[in-house]
DNA sequence: CGTTCCCTTGAGTAGTTTCAATACTTGTGG
DNA sequence: CCACAAGTATTGAAACTACTCAAGGGAACG
């Protein structure tokens, strides 16, 4: 199924991904129109601009920047699967900036494609809405996290939600997952200070939860670690309190 | 016009409602299969629920909950217009709570009329995607400002946004509006405790930015209270930066 | 082989929480 | 109509979390 579907075969897997037919997964594949090979620090996407594609997450990583008073706020990571950009095809221009964090591959889907879509096949549509408002679940859970958790927590929280995420497209392994951001880049994502950040994962390692050097994360005992940081996956929509009823 | 969509006539008013066909807002009124008045504190709609109909914010207020040990999280407060929980049509499950705050009045439209919609209506479809995406982009906001404003600046930017989103709706006056919170709501939506928010309260009051009294915001200096808050509306999508255009 | 990021550590300060205590409001039933 | 209860609002003091300023060490890249 990969080699039929190279670009697009980690969409939604685990989650609604199962809901799709045959015809349905060949749609979405034959909807790209090129794939890219990005570097480190590649715009895909700029705050403002109209957007007249949309982007999938191939391999790599994404962040979705908002910069405010000079500073920038990572407010979602992206990981292979991801549909980065699909909210630009409803929105029309994005509020945020969408950029690589090492090497990526993506593929582009044009907006008449999605447009076509939209007037063929209600369900895949629907399927394309439910992964933007996954998204959205997402960042219900950071605003709730960031309300609640003191720093230290938030960054058990974010190592625990992408471990499942990647999991979910089987980037991770039972004790880790490669991931390439710097110390800076979790500070802006926990809405804290770099300096503070290097604290925090100093404590996280001492105390055996997590051990982050740059590139891999590294999860001795993710029970412990979910338990710390108050974690459970309902809301990424797999198994759990809100998993989906088969008739989708 | 009022008269004749007595229900629906709110939706993304001042936004894109204005690309709505007349056929479309009558269809959207049409949808409509039932109305309620409800009372301070009733459940719209409850985490992990399958939801068979969404609910359009007629008049009143509604706060979107995230209980997590034993703490309540605000994470979205919808103001008359707002589809509260046209979520559940794509996502089937909430991950969080629908409640109101004072007397409140809604209309129901099931789920069967929406996939009706999907199958015979795209732009209008698009145009639900889109009010739900703006919900998105109103959580990205709030990541932002959790991640960067001290709890004074947060509940100016909280007082800023309310007052755009019911302007849009004309539920604003030039110098304040009517909201039924407590100021434990509000330390619940600022991630504070309420201890805290009484003190930035009187803070706020004492700066002459803005008076709170339960049920009541009064705004002195508008322009000066979205300085405090480094406020821009941009990421409402109305006018600004974000504009939508008249092609949509 | 130097420049540029990135990481690390210390000390003082600002922002926020917790605990504790008291008053004000609002609604309810006698 | 008053009394009471429950929820809401206010204030003070001590403890904690996180930020800023400052300075140095390390790694990666041309």
């Amino acid at each position: 199924m990969d080699a039929e579907l190279p670009f697009s075969n980690l969409f939604l897997r685990g989650r609604l991904r199962q809901s799709l037919s045959k015809e349905e997964e060949h749609r979405l594949e034959a909807m790209i129109s090129e794939t890219a090979d990005l570097k480190d620090g590649s715009i895909i996407s700029r705050r403002g601009e109209l957007c007249h594609r949309s982007t999938l997450l191939v391999d790599g990583f994404v962040l979705r920047n908002i910069n405010s008073n000079g500073k920038r706020h990572i407010v979602c990571i992206q990981v292979p699967g991801d549909f980065v950009d699909l909210h630009g095809f409803a929105l029309r221009r994005l509020d945020h900036d969408l950029v690589t964090v090492g090497a990526a591959r993506v593929a582009y889907v044009p907006h008449e494609e999605l447009n076509r879509t939209m007037e063929e096949l209600p369900h895949l549509t629907r399927v394309l809405w439910f992964a933007t408002l996954l998204d959205a679940a997402i960042h219900r859970e950071w605003i709730m996290k960031m309300e609640q958790l003191t720093a230290d927590n938030r960054l058990a929280h974010l190592f625990c939600e992408l471990w499942h995420r990647l999991n979910f497209v089987g980037r991770a392994d039972p004790d880790g997952y490669d991931l390439p951001l710097t110390q800076i880049d979790l500070a802006d994502t926990c809405g804290t200070t770099s300096i503070h950040m290097n604290r925090i994962i100093g404590k996280l390692r001492r105390m055996g939860l997590v051990e982050f050097k740059r590139g891999r994360v590294t999860i001795p005992d993710r029970q412990a670690l979910e338990q710390f940081a108050r974690f459970t996956p309902d809301y990424l929509y797999g198994d759990g309190e809100l998993h989906l009823p088969s008739d989708f």
